[in-house]
DNA sequence: CTTAACAGGTCAACGGTGTTGTCATAAGGT
DNA sequence: ACCTTATGACAACACCGTTGACCTGTTAAG
């Protein structure tokens, strides 16, 4: 066995499968989220993607170590596919507002890559190109680079975060879901208020609202003391004027 | 088969496992929270909890409906244990700080059933009465209840949230923890200047910052901006001064 | 005190999973 | 034309969750 994986430069026989298809790294990355958008998040597995792609499941661990590799690779295609969809206009908060719901979107589309990339470090292509980027937009608004990563920090782990969470609640199968829903008007809604008096008089609220994603509201946040920590650089700065 | 489970109430006959043990709720519950803490989260499966229990797997079915039942009354279960240690003094910024920051270190102690709890309603004894015990803490303080349970919602989403994503990157195996820290180093701190500026400028503080969790951080941000949203609340009640 | 019902245990099986050791073969370089 | 070897196929392993059928001791009713 020793190490069955090739590096991606070295590969030249192109032997097809037996059902003809010639496979490759990014065949198969695309083929997984094909099946993922297709048939939902559990619908992937080595052996499923095996006969997607008319190959043998064991064929897979040509190009990839484990399971947990193939996810970080279509999870890091998935960060290309995002950033490539992103428009920034030179406007740090925007831009930045918008690239964090892009990347929520993405996640709440994509649960179970979502999951793995939101706590890998891929150290791939696309996940450089991101960090460069983001960083780059926090450095250009006049964040010093302390201030950038902690901003960077927080705006990425709270995209990711969030996201995986959103999307881990929405994979569930439709009937679960509303069940989920139906617990804050059937159970929480009818606590009596001799026992439970916070919840009976906040009980119309918690019906509206804790069904629905906290993710905007926390981005705002996030961004809003992000500006006012900018704000309070400036001020700071401007006698001397050095970055 | 029809229904298997039948509800905690109507037990009654206690007979004995074939080893001698003695079957509950209670029971599976403990021994499944005493499973993930000895062998780690991934240890927990219906046939070594079996095992574990002196059971055939097929016994817990008669206890819960399937695994994801037991989850969350493991999860439930540590959220109970979380409320009972906490301490409040009544400074409600506190309080709240101290609760996240439990919160967050029990589900690092406990990633599976953190994950799962982060993202499902459980409508159990102990999750109900965090709800309680938490509005009554933002009412306490002056929120009205809007506000109140728009807080809540940020609040305890961001515990979840956090602690599902910290507490899978803790779970992973020693050495694939430590290839995630070393990827800062050697790969991003070591991207040229030159095609990579940003991340260059900034690479002592990525490899510093980008290994530790943000959770901290960000929940000071959440409560920071709900102090400011309550004083702001405050300011305007004054004059009429009624609730 | 006997008896009938059935809760709650066991067993065996089904269909799935990721992963690996071994083998065969066709493609490429020489 | 040959040799090497990358790469695909196969079969097997050890797990997993879940269920249907069966058996038996406890319990409550008569």
């Amino acid at each position: 066995m020793s190490e069955r994986v090739v590096p991606p430069g070295a590969r030249r026989r192109r032997r097809p499968t037996k059902q003809g298809v010639v496979l490759s790294e990014e065949l198969i990355v695309a083929t997984a989220l094909r099946l993922i958008e297709e048939h939902g998040a559990d619908a992937l597995s080595v052996r499923r993607l095996g006969r997607a792609l008319g190959a043998d499941p064991s064929s897979l661990y040509r190009y990839f170590r484990h399971t947990d590799d193939l996810m970080l690779a279509v999870a890091d295609e998935l960060i290309g596919r995002t950033l490539r969809a992103w428009r920034p206009t030179g406007d740090w908060r925007a831009d930045l507002r918008d690239l964090g719901l892009r990347m929520h979107a993405s996640a709440l589309a994509h649960p179970r890559a979502a999951v793995l990339s939101s706590y890998r470090v891929t150290g791939r292509v696309h996940e450089i190109q991101a960090v460069e980027t983001i960083l780059g937009v926090l450095r250009g608004a006049g964040f010093p680079d302390a201030d950038a990563v902690r901003v960077y920090h927080a705006f990425i782990d709270q995209a990711l975060a969030f996201g995986a969470l959103d999307s881990a609640s929405t994979a569930l199968p439709k009937a679960a879901r509303e069940a989920e829903a139906a617990v804050w008007r059937a159970t929480y809604a009818r606590l009596p208020a001799a026992t439970h008096p916070h919840i009976a008089a906040a009980a119309r609220h918690l019906v509206h609202d804790m069904p629905r994603s906290s993710y905007p509201g926390a981005l705002d946040l996030l961004l809003g003391a992000a500006a006012a920590r900018l704000a309070e650089i400036r001020a700071t700065v401007r006698p001397g004027q050095a970055s």
